[in-house]
DNA sequence: GCAGCTTCATACTA
DNA sequence: CTAGTATGAAGCTG
């Protein structure tokens, strides 16, 4: 076989002159660095899932890791290329002003100042819902005429315009706030909050300036445009950017790639040994064209090498090793695909679906921590059971849509009862909290498939009822979740009270959902006013025509399981259709933000109301709180 | 400063 | 469902 293999052993003699095959742009700093450490024992890793193809050409000589990388984002020590040209704090004040070299000013704002514009994981949060809300209101599903395509670009547009972003500054490594295994669904949220500050190339790099320049690769972005490998979950193979391989444009010609920007800065990066931070994008199952992005950590480049393209033309390729010690990430995917495909067995599987079938796809229960069987018994069932006639509202009717509803038809008494707003998007994403929402329901002669019939249309994204570490039995998915998507209704029996020991009656029912109960007020909607046209999303508080207490004692489905947090990802929301010309009122679940798979789902308990006379202690929840929030209120329920 | 270009996007249609 | 394509915004380049 000619032209090595996956092995790391030194590359062939013959020296490979890159000038003559690529179009290398003079620069003031290619000056090749060797690694200083010599006793550094050769670079062990798994090798790549294939054999290199044919055409494979070594490009530099020289690999294989640098024991001590310089922390290129604060420059306590020198390394050896780059020179310590500025104290630390006159450096970062002069990256937060991007590329540009500003005066500064002496004996003024302390080192702190240019932490400001730092985000932590409360700002990125933020700065993601405050995305997501907007965009979700922009591709609300209205007026054809008046619909907005793309509306995940206006949305970072004007969140940009407003400032409304973080870690604008570019940076080596860890971005603040930015939590590894993080999901985000558009390439404008990671600019938002400054993963990768580009808004469709794949590689985002930054210069540093000294007295010698240099560009860096800061993160990538595989989303498989290229013809990266991209199976092992510690290994990427990455290909350069350019050369047209991936242009929608038929005219123009495939070329050899350039040693320029993108395909340098990573160059000078496998050199300097520094940090990259990588997303890995896939497909998401919501389309056929949607994509989700998840921040894997941080990688090195062990190599690079160029080689010959399906088109004959040269491509660049690098091969980046995951850093070891940080939490999984892409690997909790590859998993989940393994067992969806049935390749694996999961550890600790208790039963494959333990809805028995009541739902249409399965709900796995899982146990790996201890040796518990299950859940007490109870019985499943899907939605929430009226025992009693129980007269909600005065008799109201559906709507007489003959096919879907259509948005903006002020003829569709549904869409009436919404305001004329629909309340979800094309997906089925809900746009906005609000007072009540109206879903069409059995008596409305519309399809079965119209987008206004979200939360009964039954589980949508899977879900598995694990054991968690100290808090009985917890919900979690295996699929991402977007903000806004349904995930359950609070099914069981309808009751007028809760039982408590007081009544003498045994012991508490802890699978109680009371809408009387207090709860946090929280904004999720997008704010007034960003959006020019009129809007009711400024109330999000709850109105319902009376109060509504579900026990999931007995009689229940997944939602049972879902645990309190003080800092939770998922809320409630109630939702009203006909049944027999009487309007049912039930509880639906949405995500409040993006879930990453395998992330235990949670929602605020509230506090119950107290009757005694007791005024301090009207407010105070029974249990104690184990959600591990630093917002955690120490009791709930 | 700004126009033009490139870019591992997206959403639609056929 | 895949391929084609129309439209797109940010950041770099000159």
């Amino acid at each position: 076989m000619e032209g090595g293999s996956g092995n790391n052993s030194a590359p062939p003699s013959t020296t490979f002159d890159k000038s003559k095959v690529l179009d290398v742009k003079p620069l003031r700093t290619l000056v090749p660095v060797f690694p200083s450490s010599p006793q550094t024992p050769p670079f062990v890793c798994a090798p790549p899932s294939g054999p290199f193809p044919t055409g494979f050409t070594p490009f530099y000589p020289f690999n294989g890791p640098q024991p001590n990388p310089p922390d290129l984002n604060q420059q306590t020590h020198t390394p050896a290329p780059l020179r310590s040209f500025r104290a630390p704090c006159l450096m970062e004040r002069c990256l937060e002003m991007g590329t540009q070299m500003v005066p500064l000013m002496p004996n003024k704002a302390p080192c702190g100042a240019a932490k400001k514009q730092d985000g932590d994981r409360e700002v990125v949060n933020s700065v993601r819902m405050r995305f997501d809300a907007l965009r979700r209101r922009l591709s609300r599903l209205e007026d054809p005429k008046e619909s907005v395509s793309r509306a995940d670009l206006k949305a970072g547009k004007i969140l940009m315009k407003k400032g409304a972003r973080t870690n604008a500054r570019k940076r080596v490594g860890v971005v603040p706030g930015v939590e590894i295994g993080d999901i985000f669904f558009f390439r404008i949220e990671m600019l938002l909050v400054g993963l990768h500050a580009q808004s469709m190339a794949g590689i985002d790099c930054m210069v540093v300036r000294g007295e010698i320049e240099d560009l860096l690769a800061v993160s990538i972005v595989s989303s498989g445009g290229y013809d990266d490998e991209a199976e092992d979950k510690d290994v990427l193979i990455y290909s350069g950017h350019g050369g047209n391989v991936n242009s929608n444009k038929k005219d123009k010609q495939i070329a050899d790639q350039k040693l320029e920007r993108g395909n340098l800065a990573m160059e000078r990066s496998l050199h300097r040994n520094n940090e990259v931070r990588v997303i890995r994008g896939m497909k998401d199952s919501i389309s056929a064209t949607a994509k989700v992005y998840v921040y894997d950590g941080l990688y090195r480049i062990q190599e690079s090498w160029v080689e010959k393209g399906k088109s004959g033309c040269n491509i660049f390729k690098y091969k980046l090793l995951r850093l070891p010690g940080q939490p999984s990430a892409f690997a909790v995917w590859k998993s989940i695909q393994q067992w969806r495909e049935g390749f694996s067995s999961r550890v600790g599987l208790i039963l494959p679906d333990l809805t028995s079938g009541a739902e249409s796809i399965p709900v796995s229960l899982v146990n790996d921590v201890d040796e518990e069987k299950g859940p007490a018994y109870f019985t499943y069932v899907a939605t929430v059971k009226y025992i009693k006639p129980f007269k909600l509202m005065e008799p109201s009717y559906g709507c007489n849509c003959r096919s879907a509803c259509a948005p903006g038809d002020l003829n569709c008494s549904c869409n009436r009862k919404n305001g004329g707003d629909f309340p979800y998007t094309a997906n089925g994403v809900l746009v906005s909290r609000r007072p009540l929402v109206h879903e069409c329901g059995p008596t409305c002669p519309c399809i079965p498939n119209c987008k206004n019939r979200v939360s009964q249309t039954g589980l949508k994204v899977r879900l598995e009822v694990f054991k968690t570490k100290d808090r009985g039995w917890g919900l979690r998915s295996w699929d991402p979740i977007r903000a806004g998507t349904f995930i359950c209704e609070y099914s069981g029996e309808v009751i007028e009270k809760v039982k408590t020991r007081q009544d003498g009656e045994g012991e508490d029912d802890d699978y109680v959902f009371d809408t009387t109960r207090v709860y946090e007020p929280f904004k999720w909607n997008c704010e007034p006013g960003i959006v020019e046209e009129d809007n009711n999303d400024a109330t999000e508080e709850y109105n319902i025509p009376s109060p509504l207490i579900i026990s999931a004692k007995n009689v229940g489905n997944v939602a049972r399981f879902m645990n309190h947090s003080c800092n939770p990802n998922v809320f409630w929301q109630p939702v009203a259709y006909e049944q027999n010309n009487e309007s049912y009122v039930r509880i639906a679940f949405f995500a409040l933000r993006h879930i990453p798979p395998m992330t235990e789902l949670t929602y605020d308990y509230g506090t119950t109301r107290t009757d005694e006379a007791d005024g301090n202690n009207a407010l105070h929840g029974k249990k104690k709180c184990l959600c591990g929030s630093p917002r955690c209120r120490g009791h709930f329920g």
